[in-house]
DNA sequence: GATGAATGAGCCTTCATTCAT
DNA sequence: AATGAATGAAGGCTCATTCAT
């Protein structure tokens, strides 16, 4: 599934493992077996519960070598988020990069190549997402990856506004707040997606739902229209 | 033996730590000093990374007595998460408990009671989010709560939907899945503003963000009205 | 990080052990000083009292290799079992081999090669001796060998009383009897023989006693005579 | 079973165990109580695994009265030993009371005692018998019943042999390792009886079994008749 | 006479990491 | 390029034992 083949154990010629030979193969590869093993791992156990040895097994290769390769468990770990990381910012750029359509076709292409990404990818974005909560240093790197989707959707809206003829009303922290409500959501949609065995809906079906969760909402805002408390607010 | 300290290098600075001797107390409270310390340590660290021993002496206790009162590391961590759930539940039922009033005004309330309990005690809502990604049994506590939050909204918003005249237009895994985005949305708002110690916004005005960003859309979908892509859309 | 030594008073007396650093073994050679540095440490103290520590340090390795290779403490201790009852069995056997003698003397010669197993490999015997007595899995494990020997005591007992002609006379629960009160018998007598540290009787004597002791009694059995009580027996 | 009525945690008044109040009792009793708690504890789970915590709930006390009363776990095991000790003695001491009988007869008294006394009391002859393999000071305890039974057979035989006008052919350590013979086929056909739960002979069956395996050498040898080793013996 | 509260010490086990080949 | 052999450091858990009441 995730990507790029991770038949457990055998690699390249199976049957061969044992008798000494141990396949040849260039460097760039072996690291993609091994940070392919990793993103399962760590993605099925999270990041202090899954072993290196585990992962080496996984790979196909002897501890020394990841050793070797990687330096340790936290480049290991570091090198998955990075790779997760910049294969999903692509794959929403990808979708976001049609310009001179309106702001929500924007979104709306956006959020359908991220749901579309973590359905294909579930280890992948299993990963992105535990690590939020693993602590530094990982914490830092999810962290970096948000800030720039955010980033993309902040652009995205303040165009939006300016476009709406909306000029400054929104403040620069509230358009911060929205970004961190939208990408929010979006998570816990791709979470709740993934996790429907069956049933489960398309990346389109959910990326209608969270369009017309927010749309309006930010729409108004952009035209300086809020919603607030009725008149009995303590 | 009590005290006399045989270890080499142990001693040296007494008087650190809560006074030397060990104070006699009812086991009520000694139970809800470790559930205080281990509510910390898994902030800070997440399941497995904290230690029991770290646990114990932040608690002011010995490791023997921990397991005395709690059982297991397992049992501790779950003694928690159902601690903070509870209190997270009753904060935010409180928020809600006057009736009468309008659908969007209930959800303000509790969005409110919500984003004012996380910032009252970051911690404990740490260890509740953290919980999730850390695997049977602790997932399943969580999700529960999830479930009796994602319901008070469901019915919430089936309640505001009846009220509007929209009856059973909206599917039940629409509605599944809109509630779900709005508690991802909260969710991630409250670790935004947690996480900001300067110029931190107040659980107001989080909560109104979040309405923004959300109840135009909301009010449009019980009115049967819902965004769609444009024709462009392939 | 090999050696060099953080805990403080464990360094100072350098050389103590085989020489500081590790050498490199084969697999199987290691696995033979750990089985004999178990079973020492097992006959000396016991099941639960022996610790892997110690157990390690006797065997000139690192705990963590000790698991590597044998597991867990549980396994280790089976291993010690099953090495020590085949290296015993096979001995009575060897002892036996020779066909064609009278059943006498193949009760005597496998005595004696009892005893002078038992003598030669004390902490083996020990360990068999003691495991008895230690719970799950391991009884099993030893009352099958006492299932082994009784069985050879038993054949030769029901063969030489064929030939007595005193055919079926003997009960099935007479015979399995009188093979539990001969290996018990020869058990105390290998304990009080190799107890003797000066003046310890050869395995020939010591077989002598018992055959002495018992063969009597068997022969007249295998004749149809027996001792019954006197006719005052209440 | 075993002995005075070992009910498990409740004892005296049942039902009142909680509510502060602790049944005053005279300190022997409730040393019996503790006594008898320890045995089928030991018994069960032998002295490494048997736990002070478990005892003094069987018991019926708290832990702090059983380290008042017995010193130690030490203490505690030995006190044991020493109680079962006494009564297996002097169950055998009882049956063999009756002098001016023959020297068979008497043995088959005792025996018939020793093995109605290990049926009747299974868990002290458990304790008695694990005893010997657990290390000093135990085995000593054990050892010392152990020499008191083989005094007694000792006597025996040697009376036997004077009176069957055999005098002095016998050496002082072939009596001392005939004794251990004896002793040590008694227990195993104790043992052996024991663990049949159904079809179990009784103790004079048991006791006659013995006798036949053994009575007839014995009588030879205090004839001056010997087994040897046939003439091929190398 | 009796106990609830508390602890030092140690044990089994595992893991990330390295050296020598 | 690749690995079998080996280990320091810690972590979870339990136990015998003792104060203070």
């Amino acid at each position: 599934m995730g990507r790029r083949g991770t038949a457990v154990g055998t690699v390249g010629t199976p049957g061969t493992k044992s008798r000494g030979g141990h396949k040849r193969m260039p460097r760039a590869v072996r690291e993609q077996q091994m940070l392919d093993a990793a993103v399962t791992g760590f993605a099925r156990h999270g990041y202090q519960a899954a072993s290196m040895d585990d992962i080496a097994e996984a790979a196909g290769v002897s501890k020394p070598l990841v050793y070797l390769y990687l330096k340790s468990k936290e480049e290991l770990f570091t090198a998955c988020i990075r790779r997760e990381r910049a294969a999903l910012v692509e794959a929403v750029r990808a979708g976001t990069r049609e310009r001179g359509t309106s702001a929500d076709q924007q979104l709306w292409d956006g959020l359908c190549a991220f749901f579309a990404h973590t359905a294909a990818s579930p280890d992948g974005w299993t990963v992105l997402h535990r690590a939020r909560t693993q602590g530094e240093p990982f914490a830092s790197e999810v962290a970096a990856m948000r800030v720039e989707i955010t980033e993309l959707v902040r652009s995205l809206l303040g165009q939006a506004a300016q476009d709406a003829g909306c000029d400054g009303d929104l403040a620069e922290r509230e358009v911060s707040g929205l970004a961190h409500a939208l990408v929010g959501a979006a998570e816990s949609l791709a979470e709740w997606a993934n996790a429907r065995t069956d049933d489960a809906p398309t990346a389109k079906e959910t990326a209608a739902t969270l369009m017309n969760f927010c749309w309006a909402g930010l729409e108004n805002l952009m035209k300086g229209s809020r919603w607030t408390p009725g008149p009995r607010a303590r």
